[in-house]
DNA sequence: TTTCTAATGTTATATTATTACATAATGTTA
DNA sequence: TAACATTATGTAATAATATAACATTAGAAA
């Protein structure tokens, strides 16, 4: 069970907008966009991403400062995201491995420390710019 | 061989700076601190940066937008970084493991791509802090 | 109802980073 | 050496990203 399953109508308004992007978006072009549905304020849309950001629905790419929807129905909270990033076009795809999230969740430092959360972000040439 | 052996003024007293710091930096912070040493505009201190990430020597830390000294003698380059950083005190170390750096250096996506770049960003708590 | 919590609206401001342009230092090649 | 290219610097202005502060409102819970 969620913690929260409705969302009100600001954070509503802020998802639908990145859900349909095909890019990761930045708080002030979401700003832009979402003014016309009376959304005046920065701080309106970072509540918003801070709260999404929180129950899972979309990620920082922290190396962008942009916002991208969670595409992997798995991912119901922000704890443990990976990434791909082309360096040409800036197409960011968000990485669902089993495999690697194993590995990562089960990952100790030398004192032997795990950790509750992780952000991976790779980066090199997609497809289409090799 | 290395590209460039030796550092200019500009990115030698910010390298200083951010090499006897224990803890990250945030630009700012920096610039505030060399001002005695005739470093005057934000500009001059992200130049400075800029390079020192490029050639490897300092690390940025992309989740708080801060910079830390490389302390991991293989990381001549910043193409393969990894950190634990404690949510409470904010303490970041770089992680250095031959096993995590490998995993991810040959890790392959669906398509079967491989990338030549990452960051990690572990989060949870230090030692101190649990 | 009362109380508590979360969300909102609004203004102002703080923080982080880059553009633009002029100049100087350094490296490379003829 | 001169000529040229490259890299770094200095400076001012401004852009882009994010938060503080405070008043108000909406909903949930008791
Ligand atoms: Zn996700
Ligand atoms: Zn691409
Ligand atoms: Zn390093
Ligand atoms: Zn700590």
């Amino acid at each position: 069970m969620q913690k929260q399953q409705y969302l009100t109508k600001n954070q509503q308004i802020v998802l639908d907008l990145v859900e349909k992007s095909s890019e990761p978006l930045k708080a002030y072009t979401i700003l832009f966009n979402v003014q016309k549905k009376g959304i005046k304020a920065p701080l309106q849309v970072y509540r918003a991403l801070d709260k999404l950001v929180e129950i899972g629905k979309i990620h920082k790419i922290e190396s962008r400062n942009a916002f991208i929807a969670c595409h992997n129905s798995s991912c119901q909270v922000a704890k443990a995201t990976a990434f791909s990033i082309c360096e040409i076009c800036e197409k960011v795809t968000e990485i669902s491995s089993a495999g690697l999230s194993k590995y990562l969740a089960n990952f100790k430092d030398k004192d032997g420390m795990k950790y509750s959360k992780y952000n991976l972000e790779f980066f090199g040439l997609c497809k289409k710019c090799r």
